[in-house]
DNA sequence: GCGCCGATTGGCT
DNA sequence: GCCAATCGGCGCC
């Protein structure tokens, strides 16, 4: 008899780390969503970082704690699922460790599996926006409140390291849509990459050991 | 291609 | 009231 192959998905340890460091390595990684038992697939290409309690941008900041933002104060490798503007979805890998309120923001993919199921959830928009923005990532992969709080490795999206890991050269610039801390540089992206949720406008450019 | 603006919900001042 | 980690449509250059 074969063996099975199990699902291979990023170790908690992974998250254990500053937000920055779990942003820049989570860039060409695969996130997988089976959700209403439909499998749809992407390449992550864009990420923000949050800091927890210190980061004025953070819906953690002191410690702002409710019952909206809970699963951000939870342990590493929490789903902190949000409501943005009162209609989008954003998803958030919790980092670091409890009560830090330090998280990634999921902010732009690149559809490789179950195109016509993002296509159909996100109302036939062109391919290249099915997943280049926070809200739209959700959309096109069945993201929403439902996923808040669950730890990621039991939960029906899932992250995982690609099949082959290439060398990756990652551009940083500020945050986007925020008001406070508005010039961190924790944004990241794969560099010149078409999938992301804009256009490139200056940033510093580095390179990524593999 | 770029910038402005409305939609819509919930938590906070 | 006011604001927000957004999106898409519209007007204008």
């Amino acid at each position: 008899m074969k063996a099975v192959r199990r699902a291979v998905t990023l170790p908690v340890a992974f998250f254990k780390r500053p937000a920055e460091v779990v942003a820049a390595e989570l860039l060409g990684m695969v996130i997988v969503s089976s959700v209403g038992g439909e499998i749809s697939e992407g390449i992550i290409v864009e990420t923000e970082a949050y800091l927890g309690y210190d980061d004025p941008a953070s819906h953690g900041y002191l410690h702002r704690r409710n019952a909206r933002n809970a699963a951000l104060f939870g342990p590493p490798g929490t789903w902190y699922v949000y409501l943005s503007y009162g209609m989008h979805w954003c998803s958030n890998l919790v980092c670091q460790e409890i009560g830090l309120a330090s998280a990634v923001l999921l902010r732009a993919a690149q559809p490789v599996k179950g195109l016509s199921v993002m296509r159909r959830r996100r109302g036939g928009v062109p391919d290249r926006q099915l997943c280049s923005g926070p809200g739209k990532l959700c959309q096109a992969l069945g993201i929403d409140r439902g996923l808040d709080g669950a730890q990621m490795a039991d939960s029906q999206v899932i992250v995982r390291p690609p099949q082959r890991r290439e060398e990756i050269a990652v551009t940083v610039t500020p945050r986007v849509g925020i008001t406070k801390a508005a010039d961190w540089p924790l944004r990241f992206h794969l560099a010149g990459s078409p999938w992301v949720s804009r256009k490139e406008k200056g940033g510093r450019s580095s390179d990524l050991p593999p």
